[in-house]
DNA sequence: TATCGACCTTGACCCGGGTCAAGCTTCGAA
DNA sequence: TTCGAAGCTTGACCCGGGTCAAGGTCGATA
């Protein structure tokens, strides 16, 4: 499981802080964060929180990856997010004052920091720009989750999965070279198959097409897509 | 379309007041609101704002039934949203800083309060409780969104359908009769087979189906529910 | 009162993708 | 170095629900 890290991260050191809800706090709150957080690293596979855990406080991403999942009666898990360095994840139910939803897992190996319920909610209640920098992500996040449900009755598998590999190529993508990507991805096809909502064996089937229609190859993890135009009229075009 | 009312509607004596995110503003701050908003009426079918257009402000419904719904390029509609007297609309795009995402139209005819950008985006600096209150709203609706699409994927369509009557029922049945509830739609077929994400046919079989396993009477727009209890039971078991 | 257009229902057909079963690959542990 | 478990791929089969087409119902308008 989650180990201490030996020397602990800053958060005025943070990398990543200037990117992150928490960059419009002033110097003095930040120093009280600085005091009441603690971070941690995990590995990958390790759990930050398991749903149904009751919400002490939000978690924020230093480095590494986390995945958002939900484990339903059965035992199937489906992602339902990924949680980059600078977010802050577990607000969600922290704002709803519910316990967490989900599950958080480090996917790649990560530096985690907790902020205690009582230090959000001190300074959501004395600076009003921070509640609106989490009113403006939540926003946005119900805009996205809207449309990902209506894209999931209107549009077929194969425009579904071009859909997650464009998303995909603009979080994991380093570089693109004249049109041609390859990356690597943090997933497992059983995950990638959740995440469009179909069964592993239709994941298989999908990237067996797509790769005979050369809109991308797949080799373990790694995805590379000749042309990221044929993928976006993927999305739209049935063929 | 739409007509200015005659006597035009006043915060202080809104019904519905005590239970929208607006309580929490003060005398002062609900004297500003008053003079700076602006009522209508929208007979059922009146379009309160059209997906696409610039979002100048949000809207608050005193009274009567508001549906917000996608239209697609095919010019199909989804029903995603119902918003009752005291719900607010609109707020979502508004706090994103989009523009309209979703169409709103009464679906019964219904009184509705503008308050123009302005005049929410200074609250909104000033009264961190304010934002609070939308935060909390827009953090729930996160989560009923995200259920909704696992739902969508994991669950066969007479699953969706008795969960689709269960939450009509809760918000629109008026009593219970030891276990059976009669009530109104407020829906058309079409609008509950977008849904559950399904095709008008298919809602069709599904109405029958549930007719001759006696899980509810539908005329017109009148359903009744014989037992509460089989519907809940229909949402988990395969039969 | 007749007509038109939405909306709803029903039947017939078909296909996308779920399910089941078997074999393969990979990787970590003994 | 082998073993076993988990994940991935492939094939065969089948069924839920989409699609197409043909009425039916109802309310609004002339």
């Amino acid at each position: 499981m989650a180990r201490s890290k030996g020397q602990a991260p800053n958060c005025f050191t943070c990398q990543v802080r200037e990117r992150t809800e928490w960059c419009v706090l002033t110097e003095r709150e930040q120093e009280l964060i600085e005091s009441s957080k603690m971070a941690r690293d995990y590995l990958p596979g390790d759990v930050v929180y398991h749903q149904g855990d009751p919400c002490e406080g939000v978690f924020c991403v230093e480095s590494g990856l986390i995945g958002l999942r939900k484990i339903d009666a059965d035992g199937n898990s489906v992602l339902v997010r990924l949680a980059n360095a600078g977010d802050t994840i577990g607000y969600r139910s922290f704002l709803a004052g519910e316990s967490h939803r989900l599950s958080a897992e480090a996917l790649k190996a990560s530096t985690v920091c907790y902020i205690p319920q009582a230090t959000v909610r001190a300074f959501l209640q004395e600076n009003p720009a921070l509640g609106l920098r989490f009113l403006q992500r939540t926003a946005n996040q119900l805009g996205e989750t809207e449309d990902k449900f209506l894209q999931s009755t209107s549009l077929d598998i194969h425009a579904r999965f071009a859909h997650l590999l464009l998303v995909l190529k603009d979080r994991f993508a380093t570089g693109v070279n004249n049109g041609s990507v390859t990356f690597e991805l943090p997933l497992s096809r059983q995950d990638m198959a959740a995440m469009i909502g179909v069964r592993p064996e239709t994941m298989s089937r999908a990237i067996r097409k797509f790769e005979e229609a050369g809109l991308a190859r797949f080799s373990g993890r790694t995805v590379s897509v000749p042309s990221v135009e044929s993928l976006i009229d993927a999305v739209a075009i049935d063929y």
